[in-house]
DNA sequence: CAAGTAAACTAACAACCGTTAGTTTTTTTA
DNA sequence: TAAAAAAACTAACGGTTGTTAGTTTACTTG
């Protein structure tokens, strides 16, 4: 096999994930996945195991992509902006390179069956990561004294909700967006604190 | 029947609108919703015509409550910032009413068939409108001179998660929240601006 | 070019899907 | 309390689901 080629299987993956964001994990059918492909829906079987491996595939290598970028942040001297600049910078990155598949992350996790304690221990550990660089930047007045909570689900909910956005503005760059979203999501929008 | 009874069809809907939340309309089957019920799923089609107008109730009716808040807050002569205020308390609102009901308005709408076109002319519509009133805002120097997308798209993501952190977090009140939210979303969260 | 492997195929399965028809039971109304 | 209406039931339908078994075709490699 060619080196950097893709394999079948992912290539598979890649397909299931565009028709997974599309119309969700449960409405999509082996019969469709097969289609897509350009094949009989029994040849899938040469390639994966079963719907529910694909679906697991494509979650837990996005979910720990995020874990593991949070750990390198999370390990750094910066201050806690500096820090969510950097989160917002991973999901940014991590968005743009597989917005499909982060539909599933978002969408689909329930459907995850015998991986789903796993992706919950990762997803909750990722928050309360979070949840502790904001809690330090209020003990150490880098950030406004405003419950903790609201911010984190605020910052948290405009991330997670990146994959639907960025397909739709591929003209903005990463790392241009990233920086606006940075500057919208810790000076707000008022003018006066200009 | 009674005045203000819940009528066994709006029952129904309610119980399919929690089931939709937990696995997705797709993955909701006709026997999963009559069980929950403590009936048959036979049963069920002496109240409801079909499994897609349970869905379609749901959403809409949502859908058009947003539609005619908006249009309300619109009409006044407040500023941009006390009208999107006005839109915060909106969605935490009519969320707070219908959590579940806002699963499927985010997650199973492309599931609506017959009455898609017309969902997506009013989500269109809403963006459109939310979009004005900061476009409004930047103009009259009341927001700063940010990527307009990149304001709309934060605000709305927050907005349109609300269903899945309100059920989380019972104790803090309907206006308490909107107004703690109404000052992340606008002034950020940055120390040196206060 | 022969052998091995990768990847497609046809056919079928048992289970489950939304829904209908016809009937019985329960509740409400006159 | 009899009649009417509401709401449940059983049984079954045609179609779809994920998946398996067994076979054929196409490509790669020694």
């Amino acid at each position: 096999m060619k080196k950097n080629a893709e394999t079948r299987k992912e290539e598979i993956i890649r397909v299931a994930a565009k028709l997974f964001k599309e119309k969700g994990y449960s409405a999509v059918t082996m019969r469709d996945l097969a289609s897509a492909m350009g094949i009989k829906a029994a040849s899938l079987y040469n390639h994966i195991n079963s719907k529910q491996q694909i679906l697991k595939e494509i979650i837990i290598s996005l979910a720990e992509e995020f874990t593991l970028g949070l750990q390198e942040i999370q390990q750094t001297n910066k201050s806690n902006v500096e820090k969510l600049k950097d989160i917002v910078k991973l999901h940014v990155k991590i968005t743009s390179q597989n917005t499909y598949g982060m539909a599933s992350l978002n969408n689909d996790w329930m459907h995850l069956e015998e991986k789903l304690d796993y992706y919950l221990q990762l997803r909750t550990n990722y928050e309360d990561k979070l949840r502790e660089i904001i809690s330090e930047g209020v003990k150490k007045d880098e950030f406004i004294d405003e419950n903790i909570e609201v911010i984190l689900f605020s910052i948290l909910s405009t991330l997670r909700s990146l994959y639907l956005w960025i397909p739709k503005k591929e003209d903005l760059n990463s790392e241009e967006l990233s920086q606006q979203l940075s500057r919208v999501l810790i000076n707000g929008i008022n003018k006066k604190t200009d």
